[in-house]
DNA sequence: TTGTCAACGTA
DNA sequence: CGTACGTTGACAAT
């Protein structure tokens, strides 16, 4: 038998290579949509892919682990006592992985009271004796004492599973000096750090290597440990029960009972279904082709899967139309192109058929009341084609579904939100998209109708995957909270142009006088509002102390500029941050300014899938980040008016909403108290840290805790706090000690929540909300802490914003039952602004007084601040 | 014209 | 070394 024509037995330790790939792969691109973590599982195949197309082993196996206890823990407890725990997403691959390899058809081999290794020693050796040419591809260096003319290991190098290095007699002695065999002689003597085995301190390789050739044999080095001189002699005849034992336990059994021999190892067909649908639940693609190319599988038929196509939508006239619609069971997608605001073109779609239509007024009246009836209907992005159908003068009502909000629900962090990309996640399909470029496309791009079929398509794939807390969301919550926020935009509020443009001009004068007065300070004129151009100012010019650095060179930001007028005053650093103040006051007023619609009304635009958290989010403009702080900012907020036919403003907002979601969800009886008692929360939770009366709490006391309590919502550091408090870390750490040592119980669920995230992959809200979080487990520290904060605010933040939409949501429904004219016009996160209608103050401010404090059953009580005026300054409280 | 950065407004 | 957002002007890259 010629060397090639010998089988080659491939035996692989599972554990340790699938452990690389987890560390060596960045989670956040191997993760499932419903937050299963794959990198361990992907890593490995890919590995395995690549070595069996490259070796092609007649024979193969994966061996794993059992538990981290084996005989040699049993002998010596420490042993790989130093590992920590392997984290959680990484055991929740290893029965994923092992279908994997069920499905293609490589045997799994388990022992209990054996590690991994041993099973390879075994395989090994049988093979050798069989006469196969075997390959040992492990992790664990132990593994080199394995190797002989007839087996092979390959050792993974530091760049991770995909670079396996070949390691035959020759390159051991290359990389060792020693033959293989001798290996683990060396290893006893140098000991072996990861698995918590001691050697002869001050030994390393090169004196073991250099006994070993002197004395010929480990026996011989032990039994000549007198001949040995020097500290590194006194320190083997010291640990020479250590060698013994490091040698015991880093031999690899080779006599393990298995219930396979190498024979029953022959590589079988791989069972492609199974492997389909395995790797399509782990959402892997490129590996399916790899495999069967690897496995030499033949795939029957090159697309089997039924791409379906969109069916011809037929263009029924509008009482055809209608009474389609009316025929219809079940629920029907739904597109509403849209023009200049307005609806254009219109498309429906059932499972198997699909109708458009343009949009004419005798459509409307076909179709007005299914489109208000509660008939099911199915839409990708409802909210703008909800807005240009109630332009035109139709309602609508029966949104049963959202894919683009569902899609945003199951992974809140994917910035793509098109139907396109949900076509290709969810159907695994290209949806037809005209080519821009093209003046004559080639291929025309999907119409309403087609639009809609995928539309219903996706949702039927995508619900089913859809946790039922998230569909509870998205169903109880987010739909109605579309149609609210619709309303809204509609709406839009009244803003002064006069008040504005007054304003801007005041503020342009002090503006360009500032800029005079520094250009004067410096001797020169710069570009103000260039960072570039003030750090050459700063640090070159007026050769100021550097500041904090950014990517680009040193911070010119307003805490540091202030910093540097206390440190190094100089008269150029005040005005530069007068006129900052200025010009972005200025700024902000302009862009207002251009948004004033021709109803004399701002008209913002809510993105509801825009933030991590479920927060809501303002753009075009934004209205949500409105100055408020100074006396001088507010200002601004004097031009939002109360509208014509209107008689006041109310705002409404949540106190301390977040502050009273950490105490319910801590069930910290302190901070419950705080709330119950109805106290100022700041000035109750002083008086306990500082244990003093509510009453002799210090205004410099109230705003220590102040900025604790919010801080921790953010999982601010005692560095961050003595940072802001302007105090000594040490005076920080102290706060916070006391702090939890009245408010343990916050702390506790903190933690607690943290840890709950790093075991499930993500966080919930109240209401079950999710967020995805990955990098909890993040070998990198400053990724992992990142996460961490962010995790540990989701679900305080989350679930205020969940509150704050069934409060919308609620008032909404109420405003219309009572049949008021009052209507919500902004949402800032925690406050409402309605605008009241003649007569219906008392109405409204019963609605949404009832409504915000209501909308959640807590531990703690919602308090809902209300205020009222004519304008949004003199509505704040 | 487009993208990135620093800076800064809000909750 | 404090969470979540959107907008702006400057500047560099295209």
């Amino acid at each position: 038998m010629t060397d090639s024509a010998k089988p080659t037995l491939l035996v692989v330790d599972g554990h340790s290579l699938a452990y690389r790939a987890f560390y060596a792969l960045p989670v956040e691109n191997f993760s499932t949509k419903d937050g299963q973590h794959t990198n361990g599982i992907y890593g490995f195949l890919s590995m395995l892919v690549n070595l069996i197309k490259a070796e092609q082993p007649t024979h193969m196996a994966v061996a794993f682990d059992t538990s981290r206890v084996s005989f040699r823990t049993r002998e010596y407890p420490e042993y790989k006592g130093t590992r920590s725990e392997s984290p959680a997403e990484f055991r929740g691959q290893i029965p994923l992985l092992q279908e994997c390899l069920a499905a293609m058809s490589i045997s799994v081999l388990t022992k209990e009271d054996v590690e991994a290794d041993d099973i390879l020693a075994t395989l090994a050796t049988q093979g050798t004796e069989a006469g196969y040419t075997v390959l040992v591809c492990s992790g664990d260096r132990d593994s080199i004492q394995l190797v002989n003319d007839q087996v092979t290991l390959l050792y993974p190098s530091v760049q991770g599973v995909s670079q396996l290095k070949r390691y035959d007699p020759a390159a051991v002695y290359e990389k060792y000096g020693v033959e293989p065999a001798q290996y683990p002689d060396i290893a006893a003597l140098v000991g072996e750090t990861s698995d918590n085995l001691p050697g002869v301190p001050k030994v390393g390789e090169k004196t073991a290597v250099k006994w070993l050739n002197q004395f010929g044999s480990l026996d011989a080095i032990l039994d000549g440990a007198d001949q040995i001189k020097g500290v590194v002699g006194g320190n083997l005849r010291d640990h020479l029960d250590d060698v013994r034992r490091n040698r015991r336990l880093n031999r690899l059994l080779t006599d393990v009972e298995l219930p396979l021999g190498p024979a029953d190892l022959a590589v079988r067909p791989i069972d492609e279904v199974a492997v389909r649908d395995i790797f399509s639940r782990l959402e892997f693609r490129t590996l399916l082709p790899r495999v069967f190319d690897a496995t030499g599988t033949v795939v029957a038929e090159e697309a089997p899967e039924q791409i379906a196509t969109a069916p011809e939508p037929g263009q029924p006239a509008p009482h055809e139309l209608a009474a389609w619609l009316e025929a219809a069971t079940g629920e029907i997608g739904v597109t509403v192109t849209v023009e200049a605001g307005l609806p254009r073109r219109l498309g429906f779609a059932v499972a198997d058929a699909a109708v458009e239509t343009g949009w004419s007024p005798e459509v409307a009246a076909a179709i007005g009341g299914w489109l208000t009836s509660d008939a099911p209907k199915v839409l990708c992005d409802a909210k703008p084609q909800y807005k240009a159908l109630r332009r035109a003068g139709a309602d609508a009502a029966g949104v049963a579904y959202d894919v683009l909000i569902a899609g945003w629900l199951a992974r809140p962090s994917f910035p793509d939100k098109t139907l396109g990309h949900l076509v290709e996640r969810y159907l695994d399909e290209k949806l037809p998209e005209a080519d821009p470029a093209q003046l004559v496309p080639e291929h025309d791009g999907a119409t309403p109708g087609q639009l809609s079929w995928y539309a219903l398509r996706v949702a039927r794939a995508q619900r089913d995957r859809l946790p039922e807390r998230v569909a509870g969301v998205l169903a109880d919550i987010e739909l109605p909270t579309l149609v609210a926020l619709a309303e809204m935009e509609l709406a839009g509020v009244a803003v002064s142009h006069a008040v504005l443009s007054e304003f801007s001009g005041e503020l342009g004068a002090r503006a360009d006088a500032l800029a005079q007065d520094a250009y004067a300070a410096i001797g020169r004129e710069v570009n103000l509002g260039s960072p570039k151009q003030l750090q050459e100012v700063l640090f070159d010019e007026l050769e100021l102390p550097k500041t904090r650095k950014t990517k680009t060179g040193y911070t010119t930001d307003a805490g540091a500029l202030a910093t540097l007028q206390e440190t190094n005053p100089h008269p150029f650093l005040d005005l530069l941050l007068q006129h900052r103040e200025a010009t972005k006051l200025r700024q902000i007023i302009e862009s207002l300014d251009v948004a004033i619609a021709s109803d004399r009304r701002i008209h913002t635009t809510y993105l509801q899938t825009g933030s991590q958290t479920g927060r809501l989010s303002s753009t075009d403009p934004n209205l949500q980040n409105i100055p408020v702080r100074t006396e001088e900012s507010r200002r601004i907020r004097t031009a939002f008016e109360v509208g014509d036919g209107y008689e006041t403003l109310l705002t409404a907002d949540y106190s301390q909403i977040e502050m009273r979601i950490m105490a319910h969800l801590s069930e910290d009886p302190g901070l419950i108290e705080a709330f119950r008692t109805g106290e100022d929360l700041h000035r109750f939770v002083g008086s306990r840290v500082f244990g003093v009366t509510p009453a002799e709490v210090t205004s410099a006391m109230r705003s220590k805790v102040k900025a604790m309590s919010y801080g921790l919502v953010y999982g601010l550091s005692a560095f961050g706090l003595s940072k802001q408090l302007r105090i000594e870390q040490s005076e920080a750490k102290q706060l916070m000690a006391e702090y939890f040592a009245r408010f343990g119980a916050v702390r506790d669920y903190l933690r607690a929540s943290v840890e709950q995230a790093r075991i499930d992959g993500y966080t919930e809200t109240i209401y079950g909300r999710r967020r995805p979080f990955p990098d909890l487990t993040s070998p990198n520290r400053v990724l992992r802490e990142n996460a961490e904060r962010a995790a540990l605010n989701a679900p305080i933040q989350g679930s205020a914003a969940d509150i704050m939409k069934i409060a919308l949501v609620r008032i909404h429904r109420q405003f219309r039952e009572e049949h008021l004219a009052s209507r919500m016009l902004l949402q800032i996160h925690d406050e409402l602004v309605v605008e009241v209608a003649p007569g219906e103050w008392d109405a409204a401010e019963r609605i949404v007084r009832g409504r915000m404090g209501d909308a959640a059953e807590l531990t703690v009580p919602l308090d809902v601040q209300i205020g009222r005026g004519p304008n949004w300054d003199a509505a704040a409280h």
